[in-house]
Order: structure tokens, then C-alpha cells, then sequence
DNA sequence: ACAACGTACAACCATATGGTTGTACGTTGT
DNA sequence: ACAACGTACAACCATATGGTTGTACGTTGT
């Protein structure tokens, strides 16, 4: 039953998860770039490269334009903003900010209820 | 040639990469917990849930100490902060302040030096 | 017109990942 | 003493992932 919120945050990690796609992310949040010529700096197939910048888009960190046959590419920085807001929210939990941590938690707790099977 | 950087930040993001996870690392961000403590909160085994946290153990978002029996884990609150850091990093590059682009780019390029073929 | 370019996507492959059950072994409480 | 508990880890399995090559098709420049 994994929420839409936990799949959007499984996401941004995942493609985040890379060095050759947190690599493109660097590019793109500089200027944007079409595929090929992101593919150009990388030891792999522009299929490979491709395939790195459309994790990114569905994750929501890059978007893409088209401009005659190019496809440019560029980084979202608000996206990058969302998964900084994940962190801080982890360090508030630790900082004891996020009280009822029981609620916060609940939803993830199994088929039984409250009560524990003792 | 992945730097070490690199596999650190791999090692991050992946293991935040997981709803299950990222679940255990708040419950030891707020106190520690022993591992099977934490197992009671999901429908998965016992063993399942000791490799997850063996994955945040390896990233180093967790650590383990051990009492009597238990092996009570806590959240690391520093690493998190490293995560954070590398976010800001990308942010920073959007922002352009981060000047020499290729250079902090340079080692990810193809075996080929500046000049491509043409 | 048409070759070269940029992109998309299918089919395929080896390996990594997230899950399982079973076994082993130290710790604890009665 | 010894059963129950907490943990670690091996063996296994299905699926996801990161890579490949090949094909198709619209765009562009001469």
C-alpha cells in the first residue's frame, strides 16, 4: 500500500543512486543539454545514457524541451529542493521536533492493530 | 575508476532508496531500537528486515551497538547531513556559483581528452 | 531528394536486489 | 540445565537494473 508520497521519494533516491545520472544532473542544473551531447561524456551507449535521463525525468529531477530533432534537457532544481525537505524532515525526527512519531510511523504498521500478539 | 566519494554517495542514496528503510532509519533517528524490535513494525520476515538494516549499517545512516543479546541500532543524524550536503553541491551548481564546471565535471570524461573525434 | 543526425524503443543479457526458509550459535531467565 | 530469544548468515528465487545492439522514424542541411 506504499503511498504516492513514499513512490515519489523512491524515486527521487533511486535516480539519485547513480554517479553517471547525478553526473547528467550536474550538467543539466548548469544549462541545458540534448541527450547526445550528455552521451558524448560518458564510457557507454547513447541507449545507456539515454536510459539514465529518463529515470531522472520520472523522477521529476529533469525535464526535457524539443527543439528540432534535439531533446534538451534540464535539471529541476525544485525537484532537488523536495528531496532536501525529505532530509530535514528525517533530521527533525531526530531532533525530537516530530512528536508523535507514533502517528507519524502508524501507517506503516502491519495488519494487527496496536496490540501485539503478546 | 568510480572515487570513493562516488560509492559513499551510491551507498546513500541507495539505501534511502526504500520506503521500508527509510521507515527503520526514522524509528532509530527518534531512539534506539534492537533489530528485532524494529521487525514487529513490518509484514516481512525477520531476516528480511535485519538485511535492511544491514544496508543503512553499511551507508553508515545507522550504527549498532551490542547489549547482552540485542544489537540496539541508532539513526546517525551526521550522515544525513552528508546527504544534505550533496544536495546543496547540485543546488549550488544550479545557482552557478559552482564556477569551473568542467573541471569538477573533467573526471568523468570518456578516455579521450578535450578533443572529440570530427 | 536524401544522407546524416538525434531520438525512441524493443529484445536481450548478466548481475544486483528484496524477499524467503533453514541452520547455527551466543545470551537470558527460570 | 535448558528452552526461548535475538542475531547472523547461507542458499535460494523472482524481478529489477544497467548495460548492450538493432531497428525505426522524424528533422536537417546540402
Amino acid at each position: 500500500m506504499t503511498s504516492d508520497e513514499d513512490r515519489r521519494a523512491d524515486a527521487f533516491f533511486h535516480a539519485l543512486a547513480d554517479t553517471t545520472r547525478r553526473d547528467i544532473l550536474r550538467r543539466v542544473l548548469a544549462g541545458e543539454h540534448s541527450v547526445s551531447a550528455l552521451a558524448e561524456h560518458y564510457p557507454m551507449s547513447f541507449a545507456a545514457v539515454q536510459k539514465h535521463v529518463a529515470v531522472l525525468e520520472r523522477a521529476g529531477l529533469l525535464s526535457k524541451r524539443r527543439s528540432g530533432r534535439e531533446q534538451l534537457a534540464s535539471g529541476e532544481v525544485e525537484a532537488i529542493r523536495s528531496v532536501t525537505a525529505l532530509l530535514r524532515e528525517l533530521e527533525d525526527v531526530w531532533r525530537g521536533r516530530i512528536g508523535r512519531i507514533e502517528e507519524l510511523l502508524a501507517d506503516t504498521e502491519p495488519g494487527t492493530d496496536t496490540e501485539k500478539e503478546t
